[in-house]
DNA sequence: GCGAGATGCTTGACTGCGCAAACATATAGG
DNA sequence: CCTATATGTTTGCGCAGTCAAGCATCTCGC
């Protein structure tokens, strides 16, 4: 495996990136989410209590701070999250995910898992634990 | 492999699409590219007689027609590329890489390996192998 | 050979995101 | 305590990219 072919390998993974990325916005558009927001729901429905502090939501779908602000505005407008303040720490804002945010998450993660298979369909069960190591193995 | 798992396993995928970028940003700016400028400079060095409709550019590097204008108009303006117009079809106006952008892409093409080579060091080669072979079948 | 649609490209308006700076609060060392 | 430094968040500005509209050119059916 020579440097050339590990060039090769990580366009690849680019490109399939933006493959996924194309599939996925169009039906999640439909429940009125990008897939970022998709993102952010999922993270806080997978959180202990449903809430996370601003800047480790951040961290865990890879936005910046400033990213995650922008990004929460206007969901909060509508009400799939609110906002909440730290007991311990009055600096942080902590960011719950409201009974309405788990509904639409709810319906969207079935959406996504659609897409999910029909994306991962070319490959055996097999090969997608392969890949289920590999990229583990990446990060 | 059921769907949850799939939905983990394109999740993992975007992850490893954002540590890649994040990876890749700093070393390239070096020679003042950002990622995708340095794929444009890819494509065309690969292609024959290094010259690429824009059209045809656009889709291989995953932009939109428009996207592919305003990122090609200050590589221009730079000189790592130039306009040429089409001989049998006066729509299309033809990218073509100068000598300067040979240059650049040779540099960077070097640097880029480097980085790949780190991302995938932690598989072996022949896991690099297979991971190559699955997203192949992906695309 | 000409009108109707298809194709290639650019432009205007907008969105999503990052970076740096500002601001608030917290913690530690003297 | 009180200053210094670290941490969490928001805001101003800018860049990269999209979509829709517009314009030029090509091709086809008659």
């Amino acid at each position: 495996m020579n440097t050339s072919s590990q060039s090769e390998l990580i366009l690849r993974l680019v490109a399939l990136h933006t493959k996924i990325q194309k599939q996925i916005a169009g039906p999640l558009s439909f429940h009125g989410l990008s897939a970022t927001e998709y993102l952010v729901l999922r993270q806080l429905h997978a959180a202990p209590e449903k809430k996370m502090r601003r800047i480790d939501l951040a961290q865990q779908i890879g936005l910046s701070a400033s990213g995650v602000t922008r990004l929460l505005n206007p969901m909060e407008k509508v009400g799939l999250i609110s906002k909440e303040e730290a007991a311990r720490d009055a600096r942080v804002s902590l960011v719950t995910l409201t009974k309405a945010g788990e509904t639409i998450f709810t319906e969207a993660d079935a959406t996504f898992g659609q897409v999910a298979q029909a994306v991962m369909k070319p490959l055996s069960g097999e090969d997608q634990k392969s890949l289920s190591r590999l990229t583990g193995e990446l990060l």
